[in-house]
DNA sequence: TAAAAACTCTATAGTCGCTATAGAGTCAAG
DNA sequence: CTTGACTCTATAGCGACTATAGAGTTTTTA
């Protein structure tokens, strides 16, 4: 059974361009053309498709995904690499979590600096913003 | 006292090309020249520059930034858009924040399904990334 | 004083993961 | 046989930088 690329978009929630994107960067083989040139896929693309959407709903890079489905090609191989990544990308995102929550932190005391409505050169948030407390930063 | 681009970088903590980026994108006004063509840059600049590096560590973009600077230029309007564009910026915090523990809880659920090293076609996570859960993929 | 090192200049291309556009070709239904 | 939906390639744009090349300027050192 063989799908064009509308098809396949379709099943895979993405579209169309990032099929063809993805064949660019190397992650899907380019499939088989019919008489018309259309890209025929198969089930292999759409399994390998999915793979690669599921990894990017993770949040996955396209670079950690290349090295999954390499992984994945070599069946063999001792999976220790697989969790590896998985645990840096773990890792990752807790220290991604933090720092956003740093950064909440930061905007809600400086979103106390002013109560209500009045002139911008008294708003205790523009000054706020003029003092300099981030790394790196002398002032 | 003016200053060369280089002292400007490292008192505010960014990078010399940033400065020259953010000068194009018309956040920071075009300083003086010296004779052999360099940037002298004045209290005014340091001070501005600060304001946007400050903004820019509070994860806004620069399009934010350039209203906030713009409201900073008209000291005698009302301080009620500062307030706004603040809070829509913790709320999209907010909502990353939730975005990026959903996502950890599912990478830790995938990280369970492997529980030592083994060979790749019995890995439990590889085979958790092939099947599909995410939005709007129907497989 | 001259050479070397450190700094600065402009202009251009690359990063990532797409998204958008233009202009042409292919195919199925009415 | 024409309309419309689909597909093709190639190219440019997004945001916020980063990197590079090649030239000019200033400061330090010998």
């Amino acid at each position: 059974m063989e799908i064009r690329i509308g098809d396949l978009a379709k099943r895979s929630g993405c579209e169309v361009v990032t099929i063809r994107y993805y064949e660019k960067e190397g992650l899907l083989p380019k499939p088989a053309r019919s008489g018309g040139n259309f890209r025929l896929y198969s089930d292999v693309h759409i399994e390998r498709l999915q793979f690669i959407r599921h990894c990017r709903s993770l949040d996955m890079t396209l670079s950690e995904i290349r090295i999954l489905l390499g992984l994945r090609d070599n069946p063999a191989q001792d999976c220790g690499d697989v969790n590896a990544l998985l645990d840096v990308h773990i890792r990752q995102t807790e220290e991604r979590v933090e720092a956003l929550l740093q950064l909440k932190r930061h905007l809600l005391s400086l979103r106390e600096k002013c109560s209500g409505a009045r002139r911008i050169e008294a708003c205790g948030i523009l000054q706020g913003l003029s003092d300099c407390d981030h790394p790196g930063c002398n002032a």
